[in-house]
DNA sequence: ATGTCC
């Protein structure tokens, strides 16, 4: 199999080249077509190095010079230092195998529709058997390649909590709110009404008063200072949307449900700058992961807890926002427009309260959360909690705790009540449908054990941006795909954003149909309904 | 995904 590397100067880490090392490249630097000879072209033409000389691995700085030395070195990306006779340049750290690395630990892939790549599974296997406490591991049927770590993952980690494989958009999630619009308002032509009617979403909200306001939920305030809580109520960029969409059919007769004809907003969006900012302070160089009991571990979940508290009330302030363009009359969400000047915290509170009372869902799917494992049945199927630990895991299965690691994955449970969620979105790309799941729970899945409490978050994408970019842009060209072609099909979508539009398009993810299937086929979820979005809202320029 | 990063 062909071996992806990264070929760098050594003397200036940051020109690199990337470099698809054959098969049939010959690991002795001595022979005709080496792996060396292939390393040292790429470094003349891409990194314009004269005279290549030597080869350093990356981050253990070990010298590649005999034929051993390539054997045992080369593998997925890694990182080659090409120097033209000077010293290895970086601190040579030493790769740490931990007691509680778990070389055979178990990977579950729940796909047999969706389509996977290998580079995810790879990236998927690796990090479970190299990162120490790793007990189980989950890719969901939307997993896809990410820069290092794969998306659409779940890491059930035993004593050790893993940043990076949240990444840095901690509490990213979806909310599903209820609009007081008819479909007849929304369908066909309508859509680009309500469509014109979304402005003044995109800069700051208010003032940082208020939003300090804003961020006071009932554990204290999530306040992360003017720099960050400035972005709050701003969708972001990448996959982040909010959507007004329709209930096609819902199979559900609960009253918080969602009802066929209902009209909703769907808010997908994060923690913008504020949790990278959390990850960088803890992901640095060697620190990739931080053993519970320590003052770290302690530290950065106490701040990915309010990341994820920061998340939830800017998907809650978006929501607002929207709600003060599409239901002006409605006095209470006037504190969502920008131009109403007084406010008190009274009339903030009322507006909070309202704004629950819509909200049908919201889970959180950069996560890291600690469960009891492995799961007991829900106490819902009739079973008292004290009896679940003792009686079906006491003697023989001694309850643990672990750490779940979600990264582009939903949650099966409510993380307060630890009950099942009775519905949560499995959102398509904007035209195509938004599946509407619901949690399976039963002894064939060990009670959530096989899909890790957790569910897939979205179609997951099928290609990556640049390629995406590339030949959508071709295949749309003079084409305008932000309206609905001919009939009431479709969705109007607003995006400014030219190089988004593609990489954002239907054709750039998965088949959602398939990801639910998998879902279904796994014993892990039902689809209990779809919805339809008629205005999809990814990013206004409002100059032009 | 990001007031991005060498």
């Amino acid at each position: 199999m062909a071996t992806r590397v990264t070929v760098a100067n050594n003397a200036k880490q940051s020109q690199k080249a990337p470099l698809v090392l054959p098969a049939a490249a010959i690991t002795d630097p001595a022979a005709a077509g080496s792996m060396q000879s292939l390393v040292f072209k790429t470094a003349q033409s891409k990194l314009k190095l004269k005279k290549p000389t030597r080869v350093f691995v990356k981050q253990t700085g070990q010298e590649l010079i005999n034929e051993k030395d390539w054997k045992d070195n080369i593998r997925s990306d890694a990182v080659l230092l090409v120097s033209t006779g000077e010293e290895y340049v970086g601190v040579k750290k030493e790769i740490i195998i931990h007691e509680d690395i778990n070389p055979s630990c178990p990977v579950e892939i729940l796909a047999s529709n969706a389509p996977i790549e290998s580079l995810s599974v790879t990236q998927l296997t690796t990090t479970t058997r190299t990162l120490p406490g790793i007990i189980h591991a989950v890719g969901q049927p939307d997993l896809h390649p990410g820069t290092k770590f794969p998306i659409g993952a779940v890491f059930a980690s035993y004593k050790w909590i893993h940043p990076p494989l949240i990444g840095g958009d901690i509490g990213c999630g979806m909310a599903w709110f209820q609009l007081s619009l008819s479909r007849s308002q929304v369908d066909g032509d309508k859509g680009k009404k309500v469509a014109e009617k979304l402005r003044g979403l995109e800069g700051p909200w208010r003032t940082q008063e208020l939003r300090e306001l804003w961020l006071q939920d009932k554990d204290g305030s999530c306040s992360a200072g003017e720099q960050w809580d400035s972005s709050l109520g701003t969708i972001g960029a990448g996959n982040h949307f909010a959507e007004i969409q329709v209930v096609e059919e819902s199979a559900s007769d609960l009253d918080n449900g969602l009802r066929e004809g209902d009209v909703v907003l769907l808010v997908h969006s994060g923690s913008r700058g504020y949790g990278g900012s959390v990850l960088k302070k803890y992901a640095v160089e060697s620190q990739t992961s931080l053993e519970e009991g320590t003052t770290e571990a302690a530290e950065y979940l106490k701040e990915h807890d309010k990341a994820c508290r920061w998340a939830k009330a800017n998907r809650d302030l978006i929501a607002l926002r929207f709600l003060a363009c599409l239901e002006p009359g409605n006095e209470v969400w006037q504190l969502g427009a920008s131009d109403v000047d007084h406010v008190d915290s009274a009339s903030i509170e009322r507006c909070k309260s309202a704004l629950q009372a819509r909200r049908v869902v919201d889970i959180w799917h950069n996560n890291v959360e600690r469960v009891s494992w492995p799961p007991s049945p829900p106490s819902a199927m009739g079973l008292d909690k004290a009896v679940d630990s003792l009686s079906l895991n006491g003697s023989k299965y001694p309850q643990e705790h672990v750490y779940v690691h979600r990264k582009g994955a939903a949650p099966t449970c409510d993380p307060e009540s630890h009950q099942p969620l009775t519905l949560l979105p499995l959102p398509g790309s904007r035209g195509t449908p938004t599946l509407i799941l619901q949690p399976s729970f039963s002894a064939a899945t060990s009670w959530g054990l096989k899909n890790a409490l957790s569910l897939a978050h979205g179609a997951g994408r099928s290609m990556s941006r640049a390629k995406a970019l590339s030949s959508l842009s071709q295949k749309y060209k003079g084409q305008n795909i932000l309206q609905p072609r001919g009939g009431d099909e479709g969705t109007w979508v607003i995006c400014d954003e030219k190089d988004l539009v593609f990489e954002e398009a239907p054709d750039a993810y998965k088949d959602v149909q398939a990801v639910g299937q998998d879902l279904v086929d796994a014993g892990v979820a039902t689809i209990v309904g779809w919805c339809r979005a008629r205005v999809s809202y990814k990013v206004r320029n409002e100059n032009h």
